[in-house]
DNA sequence: TTGAGATAATAGTAATACTATCATTGTAGA
DNA sequence: TCTACAATGATAGTATTACTATTATCTCAA
């Protein structure tokens, strides 16, 4: 038997569910693989409907435009990790415990995920590093953002505020410490391995390193140290 | 008698100096300006020589393209802030209380500096907010890098990371502390205007709770609270 | 007065980011 | 088995973008 890992996305997402047809799951794997390969900018739909077999309007079929395409990707990226978080802290009892895993989850290299074969997990780890901040980083934010698009990072956000709470009710800035952490566990290792100067994980760049800034940073800020 | 600021930047920024022509310094007041009014993306050169009544070709004598036109402005940016930290922290002795300043300079918004009357620098921090990370989350950061397209944010980045390294000789992570306090003194406002729930200023909207947030994560991870 | 440097005016190209139309295929239900 | 409809493929076309090239003019300093 087959274990298949569906993600339900919010349908203002695309125009038409890639995950329901084959087209629609070429149009995924393949379209991480090219922004990898070209980075966001140099994308094009051109360029990915000719490594999948099809034309330019198959793809507009399902998705608007490729900045939606992204948003689409992040989201199931963050829902994604967010699934893997619920289920590798839930027989967890200690906050502290949970927190670090958490930090585990976000800053180190992920494993294909082999019920997903639609997506290559460690690639879109690697895109979502580079080009994930492009999603929200738009004069359109905050109309994106009325359309739910954003829902799984801020969902993310507001778990890990949650165990950040659990760990010191006192603290005062759960959410920023949060979104802190996210954000920093993919801007390290960008800077480790494109802008080495830019942190002190230049000479390794041991991932390990930074899950130890990261925690060092958090749990001095909750006093837990 | 009039002060003027005249801030040196690397020759590889640009195909000619704007800051030595007329036509130049309007190409850095008015691209600022249009970054920020349609987003980055939107931006053309186009439209940007007509704001100016100039041509496409003219702005094309100056820069590259328009991604290399972000990297000069951000690079500019980062120069003047590095700056204002020398000036505005060079008569302190206690460097906890340089970090502070620091910390403010980062984190809060910035009058126009009559000076530089080709910059408005208000506008100015607001597209480094909103598009500074663009210049480097790209395929050729690397080879951009190379050519120093990034030194001022890197030399600001070790001059905060040898503050603090000032104020605890024994911390392991200054370089890391230092891009983290840069990038969140951006991300938390950005987050703070666009996505609230991604920070704990929804609210208030106040820039003096960013620098509580970042005062405390940076004191608290220096063991001098 | 000459000539170098800067700019304006114009034109043109390849690629990008779409939209539209119509024919074909595959398959689920009557 | 028929049919209908959703999905796809094939093709064409447009406006805009991101450039490059050429030539004429203008200004200022030697």
């Amino acid at each position: 038997m087959e274990l298949q890992l569906q993600i339900k996305m919010n349908e203002k997402l695309f125009l038409r569910n890639p995950e329901k047809t084959e087209l629609g799951r070429k149009i995924l794997l393949h379209s991480i693989q090219l922004i990898y390969k070209y980075g966001f900018e140099s994308f094009t739909f051109k360029k990915l409907a000719e490594e999948i077999g099809s034309t330019e309007a198959g793809v507009y079929r399902y998705f608007e435009n490729k900045h939606r395409l992204l948003i689409y990707i992040a989201a199931w990226y963050w829902t994604w990790l967010q699934y893997r978080v619920v289920v590798s802290t839930g027989n967890i009892e200690d906050p502290v415990v949970k927190l670090k895993k958490v930090i585990i989850l976000l800053a180190t290299v992920v494993e294909d995920d082999v019920r997903t074969s639609y997506v290559n997990e460690n690639v879109l780890h690697q895109i979502i590093i580079a080009e994930g901040t492009k999603a929200y980083l738009t004069k359109h934010v905050s109309e994106d953002n009325k359309d739910q698009l954003f829902k799984p990072y801020k969902d993310l956000c507001a778990k890990i505020g949650d165990i950040i709470l659990e760990c010191n009710p006192e603290y005062q800035y759960p959410k920023s410490l949060s979104s802190t952490i996210i954000e920093m566990a993919h801007f390290q290792n960008f800077f480790m391995n494109n802008l080495p100067s830019l942190t002190d994980f230049g000479i390794t760049k041991d991932e390990s390193a930074i899950v130890s800034f990261l925690e060092d940073l958090v749990f001095s800020a909750l006093k837990k140290v």
